[in-house]
DNA sequence: AATAGTACTTGGCCATACATAGTACTTTAC
DNA sequence: GTAAAGTACTATGTATGGCCAAGTACTATT
């Protein structure tokens, strides 16, 4: 058990979140996901990203069409589904909930230093 | 791929952080940690919590004395060692640039609207 | 035709949260 | 003194997601 293990325990379920809001934005396909992601200093490999997206296409989250490209293959855009609009509200819930939490027992400690 | 799943696997590391927090205020055993947890809305079972212990105990985060009760069997009070006091400021360091990068992808999102 | 760059895919590994069942000790009731 | 109930801790097995590493496929350049 050391810091990097946990750190990366901790990102589980939040790259999910993140990469949902991301796609509600707007059409986007996976380079410009790491872009945005990069710039929030949240740092994900291919190797996440793709497998993701995947599960997230197979779970009628999102969809995405191929658009050609001027520089390179075609690329996969992507967009949120209706159940997938619905999904990232309840996981929108979720989250707010596990960091008023976390807050809650975090700033109990902070107060009494 | 469901909601439910997902508040799962969000939880993942997480708990992890909270518990430290809870250790590092003084010494508790296990109900005290589940009563603080429960309090902030936290739910967390015994099959989850006691394994977390265990763990943290043999990566030598934490230690533990036996304290006999005057209702029931001897309990384990816990306490940080000086490993653990680093590994929470590391855990607390991740935790607040994970919270930041998030707000940081979903509030763009809330601007646009 | 060969090389480099971009985009996406796949298989395997590992750690954690959880469900479930079980062990051990103490007190109370008869 | 034995049975029952309550408290505290232990052990086993399952599922999932993040990551590594290697691989495929298409385009543009040389």
């Amino acid at each position: 058990m050391n810091l990097e293990n946990t750190q990366v325990q901790m990102r589980k379920g939040i790259l999910e979140y993140c990469i949902l809001h991301i796609i509600s934005r707007g059409e986007v396909y996976a380079s410009d996901m790491l872009d945005e992601l990069t710039a929030a200093r949240m740092i994900v490999v291919e190797g996440t990203l793709y497998p993701l997206l995947t599960r997230l296409k197979n779970a009628g989250l999102v969809e995405y069409k191929w658009v050609e490209s001027k520089s390179g293959p075609p690329r996969k855009y992507y967009k949120l589904t209706e159940t997938g609009t619905q999904f990232l509200k309840g996981l929108t819930d979720t989250w707010d909930e596990l960091v008023n939490s976390t807050d809650q027992i975090t700033q109990k400690s902070k107060a009494s230093v």
